[in-house]
DNA sequence: ATCGGTGCAAACCATTTGCACGTTA
DNA sequence: TAACGTGCAAATGGTTTGCACCGAT
């Protein structure tokens, strides 16, 4: 039950409970994938129509620094992606036709260290891995092009 | 010398040879970093002082399609980063604090292979991966908070 | 001479912020 | 009832685009 823990957490840091603020991290787990800040608000009004994009912006900082859900910028077109955190930390492949999202289990951050020669005294904190490609659906239209 | 590989590459992709394109990929090749549209710009008007930002940013995309330089999205703002493709293919560690970006040679995509168990025929093309935290200078700071 | 490239200015769009009101603890 | 959170609207800032002119081939 990841949503009971998660709300533990944000009572524990002192956040008030607020029904957008639990919405938007029921939508976040329920997505189990990155998602965008705008995807969050469709999803969130579906349950809740009186919600703006202010609020989810706001809370999607907050629980980011809370180290709740995690923010992804890697190829995205200048859109932040946001992700819940849960127990298995995971990578995505993303279809570039469709754009799809596959979890990719292992992670290759314990491959890659050590770090930098340049610096090996980096501290790391967080990482992000992303693939792009094209799944199984997609791929034979390539074909046609190229 | 890269410079002239580059230029051939250019011509050979039926692309013209303007002056603002040249002092362009010049400064991208010298930075021997990753620097933002506006940092190219500023580092053009040292030797062009006749060059605006569109034209930055349209080369900068052409550059990028043509894969003679790769386009990065740090995890802080929205702000992108080119850098030069020279042969060697590798990532970043990124510092949260400072903004400064360590390369990182060894790629993790070899070794996470095989993809995701839930469509084994994922097609690659390209991936992208980042490290964050703190550089060695940066990092006696962040005691002093937390 | 052509067609791509450039500069200017305006448009775009995701994200942020100021402010007054509403709500949780 | 005190902060904190929310909604609205306006601002911000990186990036993109329409258009007319210029210049490389």
């Amino acid at each position: 039950m990841e949503f009971r823990d998660a709300v533990q957490r944000l009572r524990e840091s002192g956040h008030k409970l607020t029904p957008q603020r639990m919405e938007i991290l029921r939508v976040l787990i329920n997505a189990g994938a990155s998602i965008s800040a705008q995807a969050v608000l469709e999803r969130v009004k579906e349950t809740n129509p009186y919600i703006s994009l202010d609020t989810v912006y706001r809370n999607l900082a907050m629980l980011t620094n809370t180290g709740l859900i995690t923010q992804i910028n890697l190829q995205a077109k200048g859109i932040a992606l946001f992700e819940f955190q849960g127990e298995t930390h995971h990578h995505h492949a993303i279809c570039l036709q469709c754009g799809a999202s596959f979890c990719v289990d292992s992670c290759p951050l314990p491959k890659v260290i050590p770090l930098p020669e340049a610096d090996q005294r980096f501290q790391v904190i967080s990482h992000a891995f992303e693939i792009y490609g094209y799944c199984s659906v997609c791929q034979k239209k390539e074909t046609d092009l190229a």
